[in-house]
DNA sequence: ATCATACTCGAACAGGATGTTCGAAAACAG
DNA sequence: CTGTTTTCGAACATCCTGTTCGAGTATGAT
């Protein structure tokens, strides 16, 4: 379990690209142990060395990408203050573009419900915890909470449609709708008529 | 498999019910075929006459909610022309505030992303029919689709925080919000500044 | 270059869940 | 009442899971 030994390194990427290029043909749900083992090559009693079950190995792949575009994030994003709401989803959607393969296996319908799902969860709490600030400020009418729920669920949803049908366009385009669709309804429940950029 | 046969409707119901209780109590993915048979008061013979598999009996559930609220969705919005894009949402929300153990099940953290994941792929396909005509009519930049899928996603989001919180409120409330939050973003796709109604 | 470490291999194992089968008994509709 | 349909009960093969353990081998440190 040392992180730093090329073995533990290696067998750790052969199941992460398995898990991945299986839920990809096949979906998640419907994967097995034993299919994970042979295409990674690697036996059992390892595979149960790293991970509890499979779902234990599918969030530790989930953690990897997420932990990234936390980072990235946390880049672009330095402070508190954000001027453009719509500024989180298009890093998420920069992201999704540069990693295509594996936002297919997370978020489109190959990937199962199940890894759509956590995804949502986790997402919807980095972008509520990215939110909080910008809502603060202005006192709305609505829960903090439900504002930030549907933010979350509204851009992951275009994420969604634009995984699923193949990433057309570009990230900047689908931000662009973001800001079209889901930005308004944000800035109503503030009080405010336009955007601020 | 006669439907008209009482000992058919008893065990489908009695299968239902064991469904609805387990899954609200441990999560679907955790419930064994087993517990729903002890649960039931049924035997295992039986249970594979009438379902494929634990997936077939969920869904099987899921169909009969969903073809309630197709209905009433039906008798409330008659025909194509709607003046309210919320309106939708509304009948949704007040479908799930008077069947909210059900709901609980398909949308609650306890239910578990396959099911939840499962309302929202057939809730969208709903809604996106509902909106066709809505979306039609004006000739919008964006792509019918994606429209649809935002609705559809921000509307249950909605509802998935409503049914997270207990059903804080009530229907009309959510359905308010709705309008605050997700309908504007419509509007603005459709070139229109201000609400219909 | 050597050495202790700790990771992987290989094989085996018990346990549990799944889905199927079939004859006997019971409940149903007409 | 009678023929039909459904349920019961029990058994069964099969698959998948998660664990164990000793022997071999790659690795990082010295």
């Amino acid at each position: 379990m040392d992180e730093g030994d090329r073995r533990v390194r290696r067998t750790r990427r052969a199941l992460r690209d398995a898990l991945i290029g299986l839920t990809l043909e096949k979906g998640y749900a419907h994967i097995t142990v034993q299919e994970i083992l042979d295409r990674a090559d690697v036996v059992r009693s390892t595979f149960y060395a790293h991970h509890r079950d499979k779902d234990s190995l599918l969030f530790s792949c989930f953690d990897d990408v997420f932990a990234e575009l936390a980072r990235t994030l946390e880049a672009a994003v330095p402070g508190a203050p954000l001027g453009d709401p719509a500024r989180l989803a298009e890093i998420l959607y920069q992201h999704a573009g540069t990693n295509r393969r594996v936002y297919r296996a997370l978020c489109g319908r190959q990937g199962g419900p199940h890894v759509f799902r956590h995804l949502q969860r986790r997402l919807g709490d980095l972008l509520r915890e990215h939110l909080r600030p910008y809502l603060a400020a202005a006192d709305c009418e609505l829960p903090a909470d439900l504002v930030a729920d549907y933010y979350a669920n509204a851009a992951l949803g275009l994420l969604s449609w634009w995984v699923d049908h193949d990433f057309p366009h570009d990230p900047a385009w689908l931000a662009q709708s973001c800001r079209t669709l889901v930005v308004p309804g944000v800035l109503t429940a503030l009080g405010q008529a336009s955007p601020a950029s």
